[in-house]
DNA sequence: AACATAAACAACCGCGGCGAG
DNA sequence: CCTCGCCGCGGTTGTTTATGT
């Protein structure tokens, strides 16, 4: 004999919830509090499980919830956080308040994932997918130009479809994204004489990084 | 304009932790 | 100590919206 469902399924209902729903179970709880999931929607006149209760308060209702966009200090925290905790999602989503666990997770899972693979970053051990030694990861630019033999993006996977729009010689150039990235804000001026980095952590982690050079169209996200 | 595909978001499912009996 | 059942978490799937062809 298996373990007896939470709720009892029969005539319970599923899928997105009518504002209807919304507002029987906001003012039930305003009113009532939460003392157990189980008997919320009984007595709040709802024909969901109390599981589907408490996560339509938790990721939608709560009245303390943050909406909106993600900053890009909230996604450099989220990926700080990540690289200690893995996917403890309740846990990274403890350190932002009025974020959700879901919320978070999803935005990791359809941004940032894709981010980190784009600068060549596992995002699962935060650390290059491949290791490199040759010389191609140095970049020299003098005189305000790039070398033309190599690009910066060279040696890591780009395969998604996004970036052939940056390989188009036609347009925006890798050499130009990676100079993009690399010198928004403050750091023109150091890069036109000349630098060398390692490794694409080396991107975020520097102090002229910020994550919104993504906004830019060119690059493909949005 | 219509269709296809991708992206973003919302919700569900199953499992494990933990407290109560 | 064991069993039961609720709660919370993380993975996954489903739905809607945006974008491309």
């Amino acid at each position: 004999m298996g373990r007896q469902p939470c709720c009892e399924k029969n005539g319970l209902r599923r899928g997105p919830w009518t504002i209807d729903e919304d507002h029987k179970l906001m003012n039930f709880i305003l009113n009532n509090g939460i003392q157990c999931w189980r008997v919320v929607p009984k007595l709040a006149g709802l024909m969901r499980c109390g599981k589907s209760c408490r996560l339509r308060w938790i990721n939608y209702l709560r009245p303390d919830l943050k909406r909106g966009a993600f900053t890009e200090a909230e996604e450099d925290m989220i990926i700080q956080l990540h690289s200690r905790l893995g996917n403890r999602w309740s846990k990274i989503a403890a350190q932002f308040p009025g974020r959700t666990d879901n919320e978070i997770k999803n935005h990791w899972n359809t941004r940032i994932k894709k981010k980190m693979k784009f600068l060549g970053l596992d995002h699962r051990t935060h650390t290059p997918i491949e290791q490199h030694h040759d010389t191609d990861t140095t970049i020299k630019r003098e005189n305000g130009e790039s070398t033309s033999s190599h690009n910066i993006f060279s040696n890591y996977n780009i395969k998604d479809k996004k970036t052939d729009i940056i390989t188009d010689k036609t347009s925006t150039t890798i050499e130009d994204i990676g100079f993009m990235m690399m010198s928004h804000n403050h750091q023109l001026e150091s890069l036109n004489n000349s630098f060398e980095l390692e490794l694409p952590q080396n991107w975020i982690d520097s102090p002229g990084f910020h994550w919104d050079v993504f906004n830019d169209p060119r690059l493909g996200f949005h």
